[in-house]
DNA sequence: TGAACCATGTAAACAGTTACATGATTAA
DNA sequence: TTAATCATGTAACTGTTTACATGGTTCA
């Protein structure tokens, strides 16, 4: 489960607690592998029984900080090295776009057309969270950069494809409408 | 959810059986939305009952042909046009390079060599398909058509995102090994 | 003393996967 | 007559989300 190996390899890095591993899954992991806090308790209670972390350190409020144990690190390597993931594919935007049959031209455009908005605007973020991180060589910076780069690109071409994709449907609700156009020409 | 909106919109285009429907998810739709044998018979079952989709014909083997009723296709539209899909984000494979901070360099290299192997095979497959595929002007056509460009563009950039971050790996490695070469040069 | 934040947990519901089970029809 | 294919369904399990529940600590 790729939760569980998430966990690890967080925990790996530096022992945290709980909370701190929620708010890390909100800031940089979120984009990647959302993750609740419900979740994230129950599964460090789950990796603890299993051994693969530990309690290294008890704080107030209960406060309970893990780290990886060796057999969790060997876990997170067999994970890392062995298995090939296939490219999650997922994608609700896209099976909108699948289905977009269903409305008029207009309302396809239009569908689009928020796409390439929402690409936009992610697009700004991602490009100003680079710019605004104080990158270094530790591991952690160096492959979060990684990922937040692909972030970049991928959403760039996002907003390349909504607006080539929007000019495709045009054309195709041009050349339908093409004997019965709505505004005849001036001649 | 997104599984039942994806059967309105192809009950939508044209009426089909359970089976039929699971082959069109194994084809077209599994790059975007995958759904097994066992999911799309509960749905299609649930979606009856709530009087979304209907049967229209039975056949041989208790085959029973579905389409979409009125009440189905105005909330399909209504998915379409009133909700905003958050661009779906899990993926396996960046959380997979998000915690390369566990392997060596060498590890890491290969890691993301085999990213970018992966992208160039899929990239040929979806290549294909879009040469071999006869499209016209019907809306399956035209937006699965849409999808498809997606996809091509996703995979040929994940393959050179690949080959950019095998690089800042190497120069990462290179830097750090800096002061204490393997092998010295020649003078 | 009250608001903000730290901190952990459980329950119920929903979504998705894997495996099993059954049987009809068609074509070699 | 038997293998391939068509066709539908259920059970058990795993993963994910939402909501609820509880209480400690810090600081203004």
């Amino acid at each position: 489960m790729s939760l569980s190996h998430a966990l690890l390899g967080l925990l790996a890095e530096r022992p945290a607690s709980g909370y701190d591993l929620v708010k890390r899954f909100d800031q940089s992991l979120a984009a990647v592998w959302p993750a609740t806090q419900s979740q994230v308790y129950t599964e460090l209670n789950r990796l603890a029984d299993g051994g693969l972390i530990t309690v290294v350190a008890e704080g107030p409020r209960g406060r309970k900080e893990y780290t990886t144990t060796p057999a969790g690190l060997t876990e997170l390597r067999r994970w890392l090295t062995e298995t090939r993931p296939r490219p999650e594919r997922r994608n609700e935007q896209m099976l909108g776009v699948f289905l977009l049959g269903a409305l008029s031209h207009e309302e396809a455009v239009a569908y689009l057309t928020n796409v390439e908005s929402g690409a936009v605007a992610e697009a700004a973020q991602l490009a100003a969270l680079r710019d605004e991180t104080e990158w270094d060589d530790s591991p952690g910076s160096v492959y979060g950069r990684l990922v937040l780069e692909w972030g970049i690109r991928v959403t760039e071409i996002r907003r390349d494809w909504a607006r080539w994709a929007v000019g495709q449907v045009k054309v195709r609700a041009a050349s339908i409408s093409e004997g019965v156009p709505d505004e005849p020409g001036p001649w």
